[in-house]
DNA sequence: GCCTGTTATTTTGCATTCATTTTTTCAAAG
DNA sequence: CTTTGAAAAAATGAATGCAAAATAACAGGC
């Protein structure tokens, strides 16, 4: 390699550089807007997902549709059928259980590694959006309430600051999107103050930077969200 | 249908019925080879995917390959290149630091939810492997403490009892599995004792199905493995 | 009238084909 | 001899076409 290659290099480096990490947009927008399709219910639990209306409604032909089709089967958001086309997959109560649970430990995992190198700004934030969070409670402000709530895990999960953690648990999300669980607490008042200590809890250990508490914490008030969304259900 | 095919459909019945559940094998022949292909190093780090090469190897048109190769980018075995086709996805220390941290926070889970379910029966037979895992130890038989060790792991997430925690912690295994990271201990004789101590550890919180502390301890033993390999690295 | 057996239509899966883009080759200029 | 530019070759991404399978529609038998 020669001196003058290594001076052009410093050109065009930037190009690789800033391209690195968004891979870039190929059929990606298909996929992306198949995946919203099916999240946002437009299509029923269970139910055959045809390839001739959808390459209408998104003006392609069979062949990128079907090769985002693997890839949503590969996120569990669909099955595959051998010679039986597509079908949404439908969860049954014993999926969701798992998915939470899973995201629980993902959660959990995300609390201790946060403990281990959260700015202080990240955590101020965490602490504001908890503040904002206990205003919508005492005005029993449910929306607001979930919207805070929503943030704050998932500030937890970037203040983790592994991008494959959030990667993993923003795919079991996705796959759960579909079932609403979030009014379920409106059923079940009592939930929603147990909900707020352990929310007070979860931000006293982060604030001591105790991972394996906060570890703890976190998987059991997943589960207690699970138990009272199966209760409503 | 007739009363003689109804004969046959007896000897032939057996085939779907134990197919239920295996959702049956379309191209996902294709899908495993070639993740097995690939896996086993065939092809180099950050190496470019021969579509054509791949064609011929596999007697297949481009069609499923690139359908395949979808999916393993999903997967997040390889990447994607717009235009610029496939590569191995080549794992930087930081991937594999964040692959063990995830893997380490899905142990933990597991071992947590095995506390909460396992058999007597389940109980025993990580016992028994852990003994065995023992004697290699005391002999110096590195393969088979290491044989033994993935199996001791993979019976805690079996005993998880959660299908989709044991699918998720297969993907992000089968990720690393090409980063050869086992006979690293073999540098460090010291961590081999800690290894075996923490493993004492986890057997005697398993048995008090003491779940938040076996969650402890198996995410504290994946971080001291992932410490010690990147020593030895 | 309901069920069985056959035929027609649709749909799936894969191969082939085509337009673009990229990479390589080659040659001429500096 | 290196470098720049253009043209050829190859590869990618997507559309179409075709064989096999599945589903639907229909006719005949109990």
């Amino acid at each position: 390699m020669s001196e003058l290659f290594l001076d052009t290099i410093d050109e065009q480096s930037r190009v690789p550089a800033e391209a690195a990490k968004p891979v870039a947009s190929l059929h990606e927008g298909l996929l992306v807007a198949l995946r919203d399709f099916i999240v946002e219910g437009n299509l029923a639990d269970g139910a055959r997902v045809p390839e001739r209306a959808l390459c209408e409604r998104f003006n392609i032909s069979r062949t990128p549709l079907r090769e985002a089709l693997k890839v949503l089967a590969a996120e569990g958001l669909i099955e595959l059928l051998p010679n039986r086309g597509a079908r949404v997959r439908q969860l049954s109560p014993e999926d969701i259980r798992e998915l939470f649970d899973v995201m629980g430990g993902l959660e959990a995992l995300a609390g201790r590694l946060a403990c281990e190198r959260i700015s202080e700004a990240e955590f101020a934030e965490i602490e504001q959006v908890h503040h904002e969070m206990y205003r919508f409670y005492l005005r029993r402000d449910m929306h607001g309430y979930f919207h805070c709530n929503q943030a704050i895990h998932q500030l937890i999960v970037a203040a983790a600051g592994n991008a494959t953690l959030a990667a993993t648990y923003a795919g079991l999300a996705g796959r759960i999107r579909r079932v609403r669980y979030s009014a379920n607490l409106a059923k079940d008042r009592d939930r929603w103050g147990e909900a707020m200590r352990e929310h007070e809890a979860i931000l006293d250990a982060l604030r001591r930077r105790a991972g394996s508490e906060l570890s703890d914490i976190l998987f059991v008030h997943l589960r207690n969200k699970q138990k009272a969304a199966q209760a409503s259900a």
